[in-house]
DNA sequence: CAAACGATCGGCT
DNA sequence: GCCGATCGTTTGC
């Protein structure tokens, strides 16, 4: 059989509205999330994520099923944008997962530049240097990937899939290979109790775009 | 209405 | 490695 699969294809609704979200963080490395504002495209390889769940986790804003006016996106149906301020500074993108009223979603914390770069730059105030490789701080870590890509909270609750989508993921086909993912407990979020052990943390080994030191081990060894 | 608190980053030691 | 910035959201009084 010929593989006959067009790539790029954009991330559909059936990727999203799962109900198992550790399983699509872990889906999520080696996709492509695009943004086109003003058509200026900037695009990046996910290279770390981390998975959040209401109602049992207390990492997650929606702990308890609890609805206020910033997580009511969450429980929205799976292929949305969740955008929340961290800090006074940060603008944090999640992807929201599963069916309408399972409040799950996908932080994304770190790219592989591949379109745009130059935008990139400028968006985070770093000074291009042909020389040498990129640097790492221009998308490694969930604020500055966001800031990169033009990503901010006015955007919440925009969709990923539909065909004028603004902001959406594609699969160009790599293949990651399961011994290629190494997983961790979250970054900063202490707070959660037990729920701080989960190891909900993916990201791919080789990467340089990852926001803390690759340490901890690889998954299915 | 008041106040505490971040799913972080960058600058400085 | 440590520390301060900065402000919307949430919760408590």
């Amino acid at each position: 059989m010929p593989n006959l699969t067009p790539y790029p294809q954009r991330l559909s609704a059936g990727f999203y509205r799962r109900e198992d979200v550790v399983q699509i963080a872990k889906e999520l490395l080696g996709k492509v999330l695009v943004t086109a504002f003003d058509r200026i495209q900037t695009a990046g390889r996910i290279s770390e994520v981390e998975a959040y769940r209401a109602p049992d986790d207390r990492a997650c804003h929606a702990y308890g099923n609890r609805r206020t006016k910033r997580t009511e996106v969450m429980f929205q149906e799976g292929g949305r944008a969740y955008i929340y301020l961290c800090y006074g500074i940060h603008h944090l993108f999640n992807v929201v997962t599963a069916p309408e009223g399972m409040a799950h979603a996908v932080l994304i914390r770190g790219i592989e530049p591949l379109e745009g770069t130059d935008v990139m730059y400028q968006r985070r105030g770093i000074k291009l240097d042909t020389r040498g490789s990129m640097p790492a701080k221009l998308t490694a870590g969930p604020g500055a990937l966001a800031q990169a890509l033009g990503l901010h909270t006015q955007q919440t609750g925009h969709s990923l899939i539909h065909a004028d989508s603004e902001i959406w993921i594609e699969d160009r086909g790599m293949v990651i290979p399961e011994n290629a993912i190494a997983a961790g407990p979250r970054i900063g979020v202490a707070y959660a109790g037990e729920c701080a052990n989960r190891e909900w943390r993916f990201w791919l080994r080789d990467s340089r775009f990852v926001s803390r030191g690759n340490s901890s081990y690889d998954l299915k060894s």
